[in-house]
DNA sequence: CTTGAATCGGATAAATCATCCGTTTACTGC
DNA sequence: GCAGTAAACGGATGATTTATCCGATTCAAG
């Protein structure tokens, strides 16, 4: 990739952060491209859709996920691994919009090669984390990794309807968390 | 109302339903002016916002809900009525996308009085139908008629996410009920 | 330095949004 | 009925947003 390329691309995404910072999430990409202060065929030349726009600005954040995920994966107790993980997955949500955003809606046929093997790998490891807590019995019967994904998606969309608080956040986890408990009663 | 504006604003509301039905939920007003045979003007006149369409959209349903939840209230069993209650609105949102946009944002200030009054309703209701469960000690301790509220929204979302099935409702609607539920383990 | 392939920029065509106002229509009082 | 009036209508149109295309420019390899 020619320098100049590498270095406009990097040029869009950071103006995309920062107007993504200041809560707007439209992504106008002649307005990037404006504010970015490169032509708007360079902006659509990169991304040539808001999404693809969407997910060069998830990549990081993905990144992060991942080596969360794969230290919760390495927990002693099979449990704690999954609160981990699904606490990883939402707070990276509720930080990130566009990663949120991102990881909301099913694969998509024509993502970027990265979000796509970011996306292998987090199933992979969830689908292990979880399959251990089902092994031990701890996991309530017939979910699957992706009904945890899908969960933990909704719960991030709740706590972004009212307004964000720690409290919230660790509330509406230990719902979840409870619900998802193999559920030991009668 | 004059009756020809009656009437027109019938039209718009029955193109904007037809539209929303065949999965365009864009509801561009110009459009929907061509399709249902008025002038932009006076759909702009009856809605002037998409949003002000979607309430429209979303009042039968709205009222329809208000039923249920009324019925929901008068159960017996204090549980029960709370899972008829989580159940009808889950249902209504996944039935009514219009609706299920209405009711997952907070209250709009200019929302149209019908919208305003049914919201209201809906929350009184839902206030007591939780009170009883929660003077029953059946409910988590904690939670707001609020969280319910964004909780149900958000497996709404999450049930968007993937396919719908009458399984995964279900199954969704088991683990949130479960993570409400007081837990009675150690 | 030359060459040519990749990239750039932004003019502009296409699509969408929302207003405004001259014309038409429904209701009221007679 | 009929006239008068206020309300509603329609759609032309200016403003905004989207996305493409291609002549000009820049980079890097030899």
């Amino acid at each position: 990739m020619r320098a100049d390329a590498a270095r406009n691309r990097e040029r869009v995404l950071a103006t995309a952060r920062l107007a993504a910072a200041e809560g707007d999430l439209s992504l106008q990409l002649n307005d990037i491209a404006r504010r970015a202060g490169v032509g708007v065929g360079t902006v659509y030349r990169h991304f040539p859709t808001r999404r693809a726009l969407l997910e060069g600005l998830a990549e990081e954040t993905f990144a992060a996920l991942l080596a969360q995920v794969r230290a919760a994966s390495r927990r002693d107790d099979a449990w704690l691994g999954v609160a981990d993980l699904l606490r990883a997955l939402l707070v990276r949500q509720l930080t990130d919009p566009a990663f949120a955003e991102v990881i909301s809606t099913g694969p998509d046929l024509d993502a970027a090669p990265a979000t796509t093997a970011h996306r292998d790998a987090f199933d992979a490891l969830a689908r292990s984390v979880l399959q251990r807590a089902r092994d031990e019995g701890l996991l309530r019967p017939g979910l699957t990794d992706e009904d945890l994904r899908h969960l933990v998606c909704g719960t991030a969309f709740a706590l972004r309807i009212g307004d964000a608080s720690a409290e919230r956040i660790d509330r509406y986890l230990e719902v979840l968390l409870s619900g998802l408990q193999a559920n030991t009663r009668g």
